[in-house]
DNA sequence: GCAACAGATATTGTATACAAATGCCATCGG
DNA sequence: CCGATGGCATTTGTATACAATATCTGTTGC
């Protein structure tokens, strides 16, 4: 992180996170080496992460641009990730030993604590989320299956999913982990997956829905000027 | 093809390809520069992309490194690609087209041509076979499901898998590629993602047999020397 | 007025120099 | 003899200069 590459990884990877840089952007080598306060080459080399992750494309005369994340996009992106996590899920189910299930159960712990705040620790939740899924992923022992999510999850959209959630999609959530680690405990793989399976695509509609309400927010406003 | 960081990432993935430089080699940029006749800068590019496609791996300390492929990696690969191509092929079902289904069935023709030489047209089956998963991800319609699976095709083992296909294999995988295309014609995506499944996985156990065989010989091979 | 061309401008690609870090090895102390 | 430590060699990371290429713009010819 202290790179100068992992530098400008972040803070490109922020800019266009947060919409500072909006969609379909040009992205000037230069000029983004000095909004980061490096040279070209560590930007060069980021620019080929983002482009990896599908946060930047390229024209055809590599010309560097903020991707578009229409919401067909976005279904593509939940629909492998469903089938990715739950593949994922299955192999963590079989192999599961003594000390991941109790890690899982620490996590959710710490999850069930978030959301049962006053005001729900949103920060909280997506900490405990994000280790929930990662030690299933290690449990499941698939190098490229790791590889491949890692490239699908952490994307624009997942920190936006679940500040929308409602305190109640915030309990399903929970609700669901618990359930996944019941399938866990009794090594049932295909129980886990189908409940990764329905734990993803229900995440996937609340996007979608807030998504939607947004969309309709828009042109109300653009309506009203 | 003509920019510097292309002709050196094709030229180290083909020593890596090729065995020239073997599993676990260390990968100094410098020396890679000199065989590749570029400098550093374009070297390290494709050593990123390398890395993408899992060829080569990095210490913790920033040291690069041919990546060495066990049975369990193979084995990993061809478990995710079965169920992305699977996939693949049920979407690509749901949405084919009269004259995608066309290019699809022309592509068969060229490949069962190939076959069917005298002495097999192992390139030319590649090709035709190349071609046809091409369409069907392409008809799939999935810009991150095409994405994920160029990492886990291309690699390797699909060449040195089909070089060891007998004739009989070589006609078998044809016949499937027609089951497929009975699939598509009916617009049968479970049909389909069925017969994908099958196909992929066919093959992953043709090279492991052919790997086994490979390590007995080698094995018969130490012993007598 | 529009299209095509040519030069100017901007952007990306490559090479190279230097800085920072890592690894190796020999020496020193126990 | 073994392990730790310090310095040397090697390797990677970054900055910058320059080359190649693409884009833009204004002009010219129709």
């Amino acid at each position: 992180m202290s790179r100068a590459s992992d530098r400008a990884y972040s803070a490109i990877r922020n800019m266009i996170l947060s919409g500072e840089l909006p969609a379909g952007a040009q992205l000037g080598e230069e000029a983004l080496a000095e909004m980061c306060g490096v040279s070209r080459t560590p930007v060069r080399e980021a620019l080929r992460r983002l482009e990896a992750d599908m946060l930047v494309g390229r024209t055809d005369t590599q010309r560097t641009f903020v991707a578009d994340w229409s919401l067909g996009d976005v279904a593509d992106s939940f629909e492998l990730r469903s089938m990715l996590e739950a593949r994922a899920a299955r192999r963590a189910a079989e192999r599961m030993t003594d000390a991941a299930l109790a890690r899982i159960r620490a996590a959710n712990r710490a999850l069930s604590a978030a959301i049962q705040q006053p005001v729900p620790d949103v920060a909280g939740f997506l900490e405990g989320n994000r280790e929930f899924h990662a030690i299933i992923l290690e449990v499941a022992g698939s190098r490229r299956l790791t590889a491949l999510l890692c490239t699908l999850i952490e994307q624009p959209v997942v920190l936006r999913t679940a500040r929308h959630y409602s305190r109640e999609e915030l309990r399903r959530s929970h609700a669901e982990h618990e359930e996944l680690t019941a399938a866990f405990a009794r090594r049932d793989g295909a129980w886990a997956e189908a409940v990764m399976t329905s734990h993803i695509l229900r995440a996937y509609h609340a996007y979608a829905d807030a998504h939607r309400a947004h969309l309709d927010a828009s042109d109300q406003q653009e309506a009203a000027e």
